[in-house]
DNA sequence: GCCAACGTTGGC
DNA sequence: GCCAACGTTGGC
């Protein structure tokens, strides 16, 4: 598996799993934060990043790919911001919540949990695995 | 609605 | 450069 696996949150209010899956492909804007901003500039074409729904629902829903990297946030007015491309990969039939991953010994590591503000995330590859298992998928139909 | 975590701002 | 005050995010 050469892709990175990332995790990017929203709040399905201002923009969830349904509208992404209407727009097919979206740039991934609004991101203020370094430690965010970071990440999105590592992403690079190709790599997968699982769609998380904040404060309701609180559960990923499905998979997302990179299909641009980074350039400056078009919606930024000032700042070093800058956005992704990203398109729907697939919906997951079977959520997976905060609570599970919390729960769960490999995934209760991850950044999502430790660190529950930071809106893109780095997941590891055996995070990545445990959460397909989750979701009841086979990586290997994807990746 | 509350609060913990964390980032930012501004006084000194 | 420190730190108190304040704002925001997001889980509970």
């Amino acid at each position: 598996m050469n892709s990175r696996i990332w995790l990017i949150k929203s709040e399905p209010f201002k923009y969830a799993w349904e509208n992404m899956l209407a727009d097919g492909r979206t740039f991934w804007d609004g991101v203020r934060n370094h430690q965010a901003k970071n990440n999105l500039l590592e992403m690079r074409v190709g790599d997968f990043a699982f769609f998380y729904h904040s404060n309701e629902g609180m559960e990923i829903v499905g998979i997302v790919q990179v299909v641009r990297e980074a350039y400056p946030d078009p919606t930024a007015t000032e700042g070093p911001w800058v956005v992704v491309d990203v398109e729907p990969k697939l919906s997951f039939e079977t959520t997976v919540s905060l609570a599970q991953l919390k729960a769960d010994p490999i995934c209760s590591g991850m950044a999502l949990v430790r660190q529950s503000r930071l809106s893109v995330s780095p997941v590891t590859e055996s995070e990545f695995n445990r959460i397909c298992e989750l979701a009841n998928l086979n990586p290997a139909g994807f990746v």
